[in-house]
DNA sequence: ACCGCCGGGTGCC
DNA sequence: ACCGCCGGGTGCC
């Protein structure tokens, strides 16, 4: 009998699953900039450490506090099939609703199978913690099976902090002995001094750790990238009439052996009878399913649309190619045989295919909006133009929702919102047919696995499954589970397993984890850049790229203005410092640096409520903060939904998030705390952006004034049309109100130019690079480009010139806005031009650029985060000459 | 289960 | 013997 009072709610399905929450799983924010001047790895280190304990400690207690362990027993084995190994985990899991005790807790393996109960007595203790949430429960068989009754288990409690006494209290009041300090089997007791007590060691230290994630999670991405492919490279179906290049037929072939072959990954042995997956030594006795599919990580400009088209045509059912009819009753086939020799035979490919859906044929692409038309174009560009490729846009409310309709086509593409849109609806038409393959174009949009399209995605379906993107992690680790869930890959799309056998032993510097993961996604990615090779050549040729720094002097008045705001800057920081506090008011030292790059721009760029800062009331500062936040990023994110702040509000924490995400935050909770720094936050306090916006930027073009680093492109610029007046040019900065200032001189001088920034909607930037892109006569030599506006993924080949208006913190987001030009189609060699303002902010921040590489490496030597604490604040000191 | 537990058979040494 | 001890039956939650 159940003798707990305040038992929690039952699930309604009769299973509570320990790792998951619902009041935890259902507001949460994963990676995403959120509030940071982004681009800055000092402060997108700093606040991801701060979002990290956040939901390290909350959202998934995961790496909560080790509270301790005990052993125990699982009973009943002989009764059920689950299969474990010695040392292998576990995952415990209530049944409340076991007719012989509401206590019941039952054992499973990776894979789900049952493998027994947990002892009676034992199972009351297990299900009183974690109805009541106090603490998360790991289990692993330290000894794996003796007999066919019973087996040890090692079970070991995870939670917050404050949740300790009462689960100690609870354990050693039932006469359980909960075993504290080093377990021996496993270095899960680390993980107890990892997050210390002290919120600020427990940012750092995570702060730390994101580091090493980041930097090697990156590295052996770059490391699989290089590597050489035992794949020949296929051939394209006689129908494209556009030919592969080497490395497309390459990723082609790689992508029908990820469809067709039979064969296990290479972490699956056979033993005894059983299969046995290396990673998380387990076995199942059921071959297990093999995931038909993977991700396309190329970089942008690859071709990774092409090759896509390509697989559709060439690997229909069988590994045989889609033919087509031209017309239905036409006798005449167009057969098109696949040149090369076909990676499976058909019989294999037959035989592992078995069980589909032999109906299924229809191809699913989904995609963002704005490159919804791309591929209506390649499609239309690359298939020849004699057959008759079935291919229907689902978009629009007359869209066809018929599903036989849908499921006779070749193709079918829609957009990620559509998707969602349906999936909450009812009887969506897209999950009831049945595909032969999807595909997530720009697949990292999915990484965030409480939004609807993701939960939408996942539910789809089909035998095959995509997903193309050029940034296959984003932020972090936690980005890539979303792509293994949606490819079902077994057993980490299940989200313990991944938190227990990758992530969290990377996040904690564990080698073999690191192994495992890289095993992991090796067998399901196909990555190249842009300096990838195949066959000792390089992928694509491109134009030379060169950058020159040019110097501007500030004027006399301008470098007294300048000045005076340094000095008001330095009072204020060296007072921090001196404090030791200068994390503490980061937000403010950031304010104050943004303010003295501004002025390296144009004086007039914070507006009019430039000075004394520290006598506005907070609600006056904290809009100014949101404005600082808004014009640096342009582009923000929301850190609750991910995508670009929509309605932003900020709290007095200085956080920015869309009004009604962080609303719902709020209203989810009893007392809601900032997702990014865990303080209280209150709807009442909520600050929002004023509407003098709009007039405020007419004040700035009525008073307009010219600024030495005005002068300095102008100047560069008329010289450029003096010598050729073909050349393009993209104009970028970070500050979106300096775009607007420039537009002022670019019109007087004549110049025809366009405007992107975050604050256009995707079918207005899409208007725009059209129009950039395009030859016609008229069209605008020059763009102005706010440094992250429109993400990866935009072409503007036409422009061979970047003016870099002011250096940004990460080179690397230089490097991508370069990489805009600077790819695929350009012919001219591309010159990059920086401006730097001499004795200021800006050359500190180039040194420090160019320390960065040194720094990064330093971060992962022995230093302890004590030591990088102080390099941080060293840093701020270097800029501002303290 | 090469256990623990139960309950019946049994009973000085 | 209203015990102890023995050995067979039995066995998750």
């Amino acid at each position: 009998m159940c003798a707990h009072p305040g038992v929690g709610p039952w699930g309604n399905t009769g299973l509570l699953v320990n790792c998951v929450s619902g009041t935890m799983q259902s507001r949460r924010w994963f990676g995403g900039a959120g509030f940071s001047f982004a681009d800055d790895p000092v402060t997108e280190t700093l606040s991801q450490a701060i979002r990290g304990t956040g939901e390290e400690l909350d959202r998934e207690p995961d790496t909560g506090v080790l509270f301790g362990s005990l052993r125990g027993s699982v009973v009943g084995l002989r009764y059920y099939t689950g299969v474990v190994n010695k040392g292998e985990m576990v995952s415990l899991v209530r049944q409340p609703q076991n007719p012989y005790d509401r206590n019941a807790v039952m054992v499973a393996n990776v894979y789900g199978s049952q493998v027994g109960h947990i002892k009676r007595e034992l199972a009351a203790l297990l299900a009183n913690i974690m109805d009541n949430n106090l603490a998360r429960v790991e289990g692993v068989v330290p000894f794996g099976v003796k007999n066919q009754f019973t087996m040890s288990v090692v079970l070991s409690f995870w939670g917050k902090e404050e949740n300790r006494d009462a689960v100690v209290r609870q354990i050693t009041s039932r006469s359980f002995k909960l075993q504290t300090g080093p377990t021996g089997t496993h270095t899960h007791a680390d993980t107890g001094t990892l997050i210390a007590s002290s919120w600020v060691i427990s940012c750092l230290t995570v702060c730390v750790c994101l580091i090493w994630e980041r930097f090697h999670v990156c590295r052996w991405f770059q490391r699989s990238a290089q590597e050489d492919y035992k794949i020949g490279e296929r051939e394209a179906v006689e129908v494209m009439c556009t030919p592969l290049l080497p490395h497309q037929k390459q990723a082609l072939s790689w992508m029908c052996v990820c469809e067709n072959n039979v064969a296990l990954p290479h972490f699956w042995e056979v033993k005894g009878g059983l299969f046995y997956n290396t990673l998380t030594h387990s076995s199942v006795r059921e071959r297990p399913q093999r995931v038909r599919g993977g991700i396309l990580a190329d970089d942008m400009g690859l071709g990774k649309t092409l090759t896509t088209i390509a697989l559709i045509l060439s690997n229909f059912h069988h590994g045989k190619p889609l033919y087509t009819h031209p017309h239905p009753f036409d006798e005449c086939i167009i057969w098109c045989v696949s040149q090369g020799k076909s990676v499976v035979s058909p019989v294999e490919a037959a035989s592992s295919q078995s069980t589909d859906d032999p109906a299924a044929r229809a191809t699913l692409i989904i995609c963002p909006l704005s490159v919804l038309s791309n591929w209506l174009d390649q499609l239309d560009q690359h298939v020849r133009a004699d057959v008759k490729l079935n291919v229907y846009l689902y978009y629009g409310s007359e869209r066809n929702r018929d599903t036989h309709f849908l499921s006779s086509q070749h193709v079918v593409l829609t957009t990620y919102n559509v998707l969602s849109a349906e999936y909450s609806g009812s009887a969506s038409p897209l999950h009831t047919v049945s595909w032969l393959r999807v595909v997530l174009d720009e697949g990292h949009i999915i990484r965030n696995p409480n939004a609807q399209q993701s939960k939408a995605v996942l539910k789809l379906n089909t035998q095959r499954r995509w997903i193309l993107t050029g940034t296959p992690i984003q932020n972090n680790l936690r980005d890539l589970w979303m792509l293994v869930a949606f490819l079902r890959l077994k057993p980490f799309d299940v989200r313990e397993w991944w938190n227990r056998v990758i992530q969290r032993p990377v996040t904690q510097g564990d080698k073999t984890g690191l192994q495992n993961l890289q095993a992991l996604v090796k067998c399901v990615t196909l990555r190249r850049t842009k300096t990838s090779r195949v066959c000792g050549r390089p992928l694509v040729s491109l134009p030379e790229r060169s950058v020159r720094i040019e110097e501007v002097e500030l004027t006399q008045k301008e470098r007294e203005e300048y000045e005076l705001a340094r000095t008001e800057g330095r009072t204020t920081i060296s007072r921090y410092v001196a404090e030791g506090t200068v994390l503490k008011n980061y937000a403010d030292v950031l304010a104050i640096l943004v303010r003295l790059r501004q002025f390296c721009c144009h004086p007039d760029l914070l507006g009019k409520t430039t000075t004394h800062t520290a006598d506005l009331l907070l609600r006056e500062r904290l809009i100014v903060k949101l404005r600082l936040v808004l014009g640096t990023g342009s582009d923000e994110e929301c850190a609750v939904c991910l995508n670009s702040v929509r309605l932003p509000v900020i709290t007095h924490c200085a956080h920015v998030y869309c009004r009604p995400c962080i609303a719902q935050v709020i209203r989810s909770e009893q007392v809601a705390r900032c997702p990014l720094c865990r303080g209280q936050i209150k709807a009442s306090e909520l600050v929002e952006f004023p509407l003098e916006e709009e007039e405020e930027g007419s004040n700035l073009l009525e008073n307009w004034r010219s600024s030495s680093k005005v002068e300095a492109l102008m100047s560069s610029l008329l010289r450029l049309r003096s010598e050729d007046d073909s050349i393009r040019s993209l104009v970028v900065s970070q500050f979106t109100r300096f775009l607007t200032i420039l537009e002022i001189p670019l019109r007087e001088e004549g110049f025809k130019f366009v405007r992107l920034d975050g604050t256009m909607s995707q079918k207005r930037r899409a208007q725009v690079i059209q129009e950039f892109q395009s030859d016609a006569p008229g069209s605008p030599l020059i763009m102005l480009l706010s440094l992250k506006a429109g993400g990866v993924g935009i072409n503007l080949s036409a422009a061979s010139r970047v003016f870099l208006m002011d250096p940004a913190w990460n080179p690397a987001v230089e490097d991508q806005c370069v990489d805009r030009c600077h790819r695929l189609g350009q012919k001219r060699d591309v010159v990059i031009t920086k401006f730097i303002v001499k004795g200021s902010v800006e050359e500190n921040m180039v040194k420090i650029q160019r320390q960065k590489q040194d720094l990064v490496e330093k971060a992962f030597g022995t230093k302890n985060p004590g030591e990088r604490n102080t390099s941080r604040v060293d840093e701020i000191r270097a800029l501002m000459e303290l």
